[in-house]
DNA sequence: TTATTGTGTTTCATTAAATGAAATAAGGTT
DNA sequence: AACCTTATTTCATTTAATGAAACACAATAA
């Protein structure tokens, strides 16, 4: 393990090991995959098992994660751990737009803002970190809507939604049916639009951030005034939130709250 | 840090300053508190930000734990590591009580059993690893009912327990209002008696297993005939229950499915 | 029953990381 | 601008990590 350096980064490297796919490991076969000394290995093993963070199944003898990495993972302020990941991505993405950017995850059958950066030139948006919003009419919340279920039917089955849409403007989507045709356009082509839905004047893009499994952790969207969104410019902007996705998918790894 | 001898230990036990309590440190706190110099914590912390078990607040500076710890927390067996921790417990009190004994869980409004030890002597009880049972009618489920819930009306609230409570024997608590008054009682002395409630002949005594957190976690009963478990003998038993219990609590930490 | 094989565990001479005092960098306060 | 505090880096010294080899143990094959 001498590439390795640290005895730190080391310890993770094990771990890191220890999968759903695979959550059992020997130490021989440890030491092989990992070109170290089973001697190195069992002791990094042995030293884990002693903090707790790793058992040994006395019957095969082989290793799994143990109980304080569940205790450690509980104390993990996930919001704060997601945003420190995150955040560099949004400026950036934020400074490629010049709009007003936001990142937001399904909670509580709602949209939950956990992360904004303004832009100067951006229009001043009625959203605050922290707050929750209707699912059915921002594009944020309808990506999270299109992409985390398998279909409408489950949607309804889980009351996701109420039995009403609560229409905010004209322009709101207020029929299920409407809605269901609208998250299926939206999952095939890999973007929301909220044409004024929630507030006259307002225009926003938004795309699904997946993890490494291909799940779907939260969305990112890029609002702004209806008379400057053109449409003839709008490829762009999935094209830049989609990559800043990429990015933060590239850094948030197998993470899902 | 050189009390520590491995580098896995000085990593744990960095790792386990951070709590629900005080979920952020500084380089220089953090140092004092382990009675280390700053550059070593310094390189411990910065070395577990590089894989994700660390992030650093860029405006105060304090480090907090990362996603990764939230990740191989969620890839822990949790059954499998919390028998590893407590069956060597579950054999002591086998071994003192001389009667089968068990640890279950509440999921899924349930008696979940995760662990079983047959004494040679007790008798044949039935049931098995990963079986569900009803709550009401066994000490393992009234204890779990008595010490997860504020009262019987959260239990109520919650639809913990059906409307109808299934009669099994002619001993079974099949009325609300009874068991209400049993919960009580269970709650006030720290254990439960299942007097053939569940199946003719059977008796069993349970207690609570709670972490460090003094949160139940799970039940802890011994099980065996009617005539020869003696009412002068509960007391003791009782007490070598607590005792087991209160072993698994030493060694689960703070550890809450 | 004995021999063989494979894995977990321990030993120990050698190698490489960890250590911490001191210095430097950076940012906030006066 | 000066001062203070914390984060970060440096480097000579100290201590842990390394891995080949040996040993312990259990399962399997002959």
């Amino acid at each position: 393990m001498k590439s390795l350096k640290s005895s730190v980064n080391k310890t993770f490297a094990i771990l890191e090991h220890f999968t759903i796919e695979k959550p059992e490991w020997s130490v021989t076969e440890l030491a092989k995959t990992m070109d170290s000394s089973k001697s190195t290995v069992y002791r990094f093993l042995s030293d884990m098992e002693k903090s707790g963070a790793m058992y040994q199944d006395p019957d095969s003898g082989k290793y799994g994660l143990g109980l304080k990495l569940f205790e450690l993972g509980n104390r993990v302020r996930i919001q704060s751990a997601f945003v420190d990941r995150t955040h560099p991505e949004l400026v950036k993405v934020a400074e490629n737009i010049t709009e007003t950017v936001h990142i937001a995850i399904l909670r509580n059958k709602q949209v939950y803002y956990v992360d904004k950066v303004k832009s100067p030139q951006g229009l001043t948006i009625n959203s605050s970190i922290g707050s929750s919003k209707p699912l059915h009419c921002s594009s944020l919340g309808k990506v999270l809507l299109a992409f985390s279920f398998s279909g409408y039917q489950e949607i309804r089955s889980k009351n996701i939604l109420g039995p009403d849409l609560e229409r905010f403007t004209d322009n709101t989507i207020a029929d299920h049916f409407d809605l269901e045709n609208e998250l299926i356009k939206i999952r095939a082509q890999g973007y929301a639009i909220d044409r004024e839905e929630y507030e006259i004047g307002l225009i926003c893009v938004g795309v699904p951030i997946f993890n490494q499994r291909n799940e779907i952790v939260a969305s990112l969207s890029a609002a702004g005034p209806a008379n400057r969104f053109k449409i003839n410019e709008l490829k762009n902007y999935v094209e830049i939130l989609k990559s800043g996705a990429d990015r933060i998918r590239g850094k948030i790894g197998e993470f899902k709250p």
